[in-house]
DNA sequence: TCTGATGGATTGTCTGTCAATCTGGTTGAC
DNA sequence: GTCAACCAGATTGACAGACAATCCATCAGA
């Protein structure tokens, strides 16, 4: 019995890895916020490891993009610029691009189902307006997607863009129309993979991604406008005292 | 003048980015072979850094790809499997073959001249076998590409899909014609984007990719069947004692 | 030949230290 | 009242040392 579990176990999970999980778990789920300092005193009671260890776990997150540390003051989690959103959201159009081609070429009818499928599990979980089934269901999509393109380094890449892009994750959900939108484009996806048909998939990924990357550069602009008008609200307040 | 100094040093190079760029570099340079291990103790004296910040420099490189951490054993330089090897070609084919496009669609006319006149200095250098010369050549090529492109995040993701396949620089350069037919192909990309032909430069940077990954899968394997027989010799060896 | 124990080497993590640097607020001159 | 210089507290960058956990090669014994 033991011996089945030390072969399961053995991740053996570091006290690192939980660290650097939470924290990239926060920044992705929006606790931690853009532009947020976050002193690597105040990440160690966080998470409950010493100072050395959550040097390590930011330092991880950095190269993925999620936090930017600036010599001497240290990490905060990473505010991205019009233009990084814009390169990002393009970058990330070529790769499901690719992802949609090759899903077409080589995935499995299995796959295709599972894509299908997952399509109307978001619908579903959207009629009833349950956001956490919108996002396992978005998560299934994606993971039959880059299941049928069959390569690994870009199921990473992409990965690690869905994750700097998070921020923007919820905004197809509060913009009205959005969301239908966004799942007649998913199905025109899965169905383009279902007939392998490889341009047609590819076509369809990088559309469903310029359109998710207009939605984010207008609400991108929006947070913009409103960060400016709480400095402007901070200094009146500030000038006030 | 020292306010100036001020405005322009303050890179405030620090000592682990300075360890992190050695051991890249040597990793990069194949001083370091895949497969080796890498002792922190041993990074330390090598770079003449304490073992904290060797850990966090190894961090970096490891999610760079460069370097491989196995619980309790320690990095490692990283060895790609075939499949990986595949992977990251594909990848890199893919995204080279949208640099293209985007330089061929966006570069300014000063870029696609930069862009000729580094195939031309590449094919000199190779012509009197300066393989420094070959190589500076081919990094301004790809900076030239690259700049074009005008995409930061795909600058960088390419930047790292180049270094993990380091390994392979030096495979064409030690295969008959091929760089010969290397230089056809470089120079079949910048015509493109000088023609402003964005379908072509796509054509042409992936043909490129291709081939190159070819050479690369042959010396992949030839380098697993003198792994393997080096495995045979000292298993043998070994046996004598 | 296989099994199991053993000891050295290495990693994972913490704590504490110290200099370098940043920041916000205070002081003082104009 | 404004602005520059300055100062003290906070934070980071980097190191050394310590200790348990783990790995691994080796060797004794069945």
């Amino acid at each position: 019995m033991s011996s089945y579990a030390a072969l399961s176990d053995p991740p053996a999970i570091s006290v690192r890895q939980i660290a650097e999980e939470q924290i990239r778990a926060a920044i992705v789920a929006g606790d931690l916020l853009p532009g947020q300092r976050l002193p690597e005193r105040m990440l160690g009671e966080l998470t409950g490891v010493g100072r050395t260890t959550v040097r390590e776990a930011v330092r991880q997150l950095e190269s993925e993009g999620l936090v930017t540390v600036v010599p001497h003051r240290g990490p905060t989690v990473a505010v991205l610029t019009e233009q990084e959103t814009r390169d990002l959201y393009e970058l990330r159009a070529m790769l499901e691009g690719q992802a949609g081609r090759l899903c077409a070429q080589r995935g499995t009818p299995v796959q295709a189902e599972a894509l299908l499928r997952s399509v109307d599990t978001l619908e579903q979980a959207w009629l009833r307006r349950q956001i956490s089934g919108v996002m396992d269901a978005n998560a299934a999509f994606y993971a039959a997607l880059l299941g049928g393109a069959g390569n690994d380094a870009l199921r990473q890449a992409l990965g690690t863009i869905h994750n700097r892009l998070a921020l923007f994750r919820f905004s197809s959900t509060r913009w009205p129309g959005r969301t239908a939108q966004s799942v007649v484009e998913l199905r025109a996806i899965a169905e383009a993979v279902a007939a392998r048909d490889a341009a047609a998939g590819e076509r369809a990924c990088i559309h469903h991604i310029e359109a998710a990357a207009e939605l984010a550069l207008i609400v991108l602009a929006e947070r913009a406008r409103g960060a400016a008008q709480d400095r402007r609200q901070r200094i009146a307040i500030h000038q006030g005292d």
